[in-house]
DNA sequence: TGACATGGTTTGCATTACCAACCATTATGA
DNA sequence: TCATAATGGTTGGTAATGCAAACCATGTCA
């Protein structure tokens, strides 16, 4: 059982390494690991906040608070759901989209280094690994929703 | 350079999913992320303040809360060191480390859905995939201080 | 219609994190 | 050697993150 465990350690290590790195460049433009991934997820798609809330793993409260502070700052807006009054649809700016795209270059510049190290067929290779361990492969079934990006 | 892209892309997916699930083991155990990844640290060796700070990228004054909050739980202790008086060293408790041991277990029971996916042959390239990737591999001649578990 | 469910917001609280200012201890150099 | 600087931590102030509970508006259903 050793050798899940390895891959357990290198998952954590490696988790946290990448999480470092974007929470730095998150910083450098004023945005935490969460507003980050929203950006990410409402860059491809628009959302309303149970959804975004649930996919986040966050209460809605707490998702209700990101977006003022977003919308503040104008990245995102929320609308109105012409099919049910209850729902507030979030939606990105063009603002928020420069910026997530900025971001995008800034985090993949950062991991450069990193996946220089590799080859196209290991790149190629951990890719296919990645893709079967995160639930992507498994969750492409249940595909209820557009798959998201984040 | 797709192939790069592509990487990042399942990088930062994983690093997502895997910070998800040790937030949600974490949580179980009222542990943050940041005080379980100093609780992993202090599992196998003492450090002092400015040290752990450094290491996962902190302000001093944080981390000074940080342990504050878990000494109050009875987790960590501060000793003095006899050659400095200026350093605060902190160590892991015997509650501390039973906790550890607890949520380590937990996490690889959590990760053994999406880890079991793999033959033995995949776990072993993704592990040392991984260690390319991460500094790890890198990091391994600088090593004036022992490796360090997370 | 009345009761319930759902989607969001608001309020209050603890934690996380930063910065600046501060104290104590150690190191330096004139 | 003694003043000055540098280092290691703590404290106080502020903002952001996150949860929970209470609340309001809108839908749904018996």
């Amino acid at each position: 059982m050793t050798a899940t465990d390895d891959v357990v350690d290198a998952l954590v290590r490696t988790t946290f390494e990448v999480a470092g790195v974007l929470t730095r460049i998150g910083g450098e433009h004023d945005l935490s690991l969460t507003q980050l991934r929203v950006l990410g997820i409402l860059r491809d798609r628009r959302a309303r906040i149970t959804e975004l809330a649930a996919y986040l793993g966050l209460d809605k409260s707490t998702m209700s608070g990101l977006i003022d502070r977003a919308q503040r700052r104008g990245l995102l807006t929320r609308g109105k759901n012409p099919e049910d009054g209850r729902v507030v649809e979030v939606f990105i700016t063009p603002a928020g989209l420069e910026l997530a795209e900025r971001v995008g270059d800034d985090i993949r510049r950062a991991l450069a280094p990193a996946t220089g190290r590799l080859d196209p067929e290991q790149l190629d290779r951990l890719v296919n690994l990645l893709n079967v361990v995160s639930a992507r492969s498994s969750r492409a079934h249940d595909a209820a929703e557009p798959t998201a990006e984040c």
